[in-house]
DNA sequence: GCTTGTTCCGCAAGCGTTTGCACATCGATA
DNA sequence: TATCGATGTGCAAACGCTTGCGGAACAAGC
């Protein structure tokens, strides 16, 4: 019950060698003898050495350890990103701090501390939806650790980030619905001031302007989200003065209450209306009347791929010593895309 | 641009004192003068220093992290259980450090290593449903490493653990469906080697024996859970010699392609043929024809609790230098509970 | 005046590792 | 024989912080 784990000086008292030598031969260094290598290899695995990471964290000022810092971990959307940034993380041997903020401000930069604290080497970060300061965010530039931000961003200059292009996705929604004979479209979007909205509404309009129908504002609605919200929204377009024959929604739950909602009015569901929707979650294929097509974010991917740009830049930094204010910022954007579900 | 952080030594040198002093003016150790502790303190401000936690963990042998590791980040109901882990462990002020087997056991054998290499001060684990062979958990107690494993517990003794009692919820599904009058009672359960499907089992027989219906072997199907192999239970059972009226299944995807296997077949729907399950997700409310009833298993509270008891063993560890083998095992059972869905 | 007790502070060790540099040994070369 | 590369090894500093212990300075008590 040998309560201390052995150290290199252990192992260097056992054959009568000096620390540093040991360390040189488990690290296979060139100018160390062969001999003396393999019995200290030898004696290591006997012993069942393992180097003390805190140890080398502390003398590298490195840790190999990214913090990722997001709204909500049970959320379809975020669990999918973490999955993939856990996967690209281990590939390239760094390990995952984690911290969800469930939206509050306030615990969103105790998170940031923590993770300075921890002295994580760099940090993926979604925005809460509440923030609208970004001081927190620009402090952490001063500490010299990058931030590869990820789907929900901050409005400020001069940062790197992974986002999902909603406009493309939603142009091809769009077009879907036009080729299918609908003409006028309606829209439940988020809450206006949510930049996800905002990019599903200009895509909207891009859309309907390029296919020559006109713009019209009243169609558009937005809401907060929850159900009543959304029943509103849905029994305003259904009863407006130009009635919808199609409805794309802010994402697939709004699509299933707005659904619920068109039913409890009595339309026919893919008859008199029919729904277009956004995230394309696993679901769909068992709700009685899924939206006809979903846009995909690929949250999997913007994960790993935020992930990878953040370890690319860690390398970068530790490459150039010189630290050349290596002022280009990545702006990646994956393009959504719109799933057609099987028409059964 | 100063790229060096401020350290104690740079506050001493500033203030011409000794870094024990400033070590402890920032603990507000009793003995340091209120003149000095203000100085000190308010320097430490004004160059925004902050402790380097690498320098601390190294220094005290503990990093306030522990370590999660768990089969897939994307599953609903291990994504739940992460965000009350996180939860719990930011309420003790400490860090998650996370990682996902995919249910490979060389993967988990790998995130374990880093995890001991990390220094987590405890591991919180559910195993990957490949594993079999648990000497890599068995390493772990000889590294004086607390494990509290959580949801899919491995088969060895001297464990702590918390888990979700399965047995309980089952035999209140049968109930519920005994008092709606149902006497033939069908199952259709997961892997036959997976404990969790055991357990639904016994609680099946547990529950039919109690009601005076004799217990059926051939009403209970063993299934991997793709798609194909759900509806070919369904299936079988539908056809079967005594054909249930009610079918219990694994979780609630399952209950999902099951209804959809028998609406094949031409069964009424909740007339003919009825459904109860496990895991009670969201998407219960917006299916056609969702389950009567479904019993949750308190994923987020697992994770709760399982963060909470391994804090506990921290504590107790760190309390107790005597290390007095304390060989008391924590095995908390948490009861799943059936939620019976609105009839409307 | 001497002892005793407070109050405040510094010295230095130690945590485990890496690494620049110096040094010893030795066979080979001039 | 003196010089010189190799080749292999050790010394010691450094990373930033905590903490046991010793000690200076000063006031109070006898």
């Amino acid at each position: 019950m040998e309560n201390k784990l052995p150290t290199i000086k252990e192992i260097a008292k056992q054959l009568n060698i000096s620390i540093s030598t040991v360390s040189r031969a488990l690290h296979d260094h060139p100018s160390i003898g062969l001999r003396t290598k393999t019995r200290v290899q030898d004696l290591a695995r006997q012993l069942q050495y393992e180097p003390n990471q805190t140890a080398i964290f502390f003398q590298q000022g490195k840790t190999f350890t990214i913090g990722v810092i997001l709204p909500e971990l049970s959320e379809a959307f975020f669990s999918s990103a973490i999955s993939g940034i856990e996967d690209a993380a281990h590939k390239s041997n760094y390990t995952v701090l984690l911290g969800q903020s469930h939206d509050i401000v306030d615990k969103e930069k105790q998170l940031i501390d923590t993770m300075k604290k921890h002295r994580v080497d760099g940090l993926l970060i979604s925005i809460s939806k509440n923030t609208t300061n970004y001081e927190h965010f620009e402090a952490l530039q001063r500490y010299n650790i990058p931030v590869v931000f990820f789907d929900r961003i901050p409005k400020i200059p001069n940062i790197h980030y992974v986002a999902c292009n909603m406009i493309n996705g939603t142009v091809q929604a769009i077009n879907f619905l036009f080729k299918k004979g609908h003409r006028i479209i309606g829209m439940i979007n988020g809450p206006e001031k949510l930049p996800a909205a905002k990019e599903r509404q200009e895509g909207y309009i891009q859309a309907m302007t390029k296919s020559r129908l006109k713009y019209d504002p009243a169609l558009v609605l937005n809401c907060d989200l929850t159900k009543a919200g959304v029943c509103t929204a849905t029994e305003k377009l259904l009863t407006g003065k130009r009635r919808p024959t199609a409805i794309v929604t802010f994402n697939d739950y709004v699509a299933l209450d707005a659904v619920q909602q068109a039913q409890k009015m009595k339309f026919k569901i893919n008859k008199e209306v029919c729904f277009v929707s956004y995230a394309n979650l696993p679901l769909n294929n068992y709700t009685a009347f899924p939206p006809l097509a979903s846009v995909e974010q690929f949250p999997y991917q913007q994960g790993q791929k935020a992930t990878e740009t953040l370890i690319d830049l860690l390398q970068q930094k530790s490459n150039s010593e010189t630290d050349a204010v290596n002022a280009t910022y990545y702006k990646i954007i994956l393009e959504s895309q719109l799933v057609v579900h099987e028409e059964n």
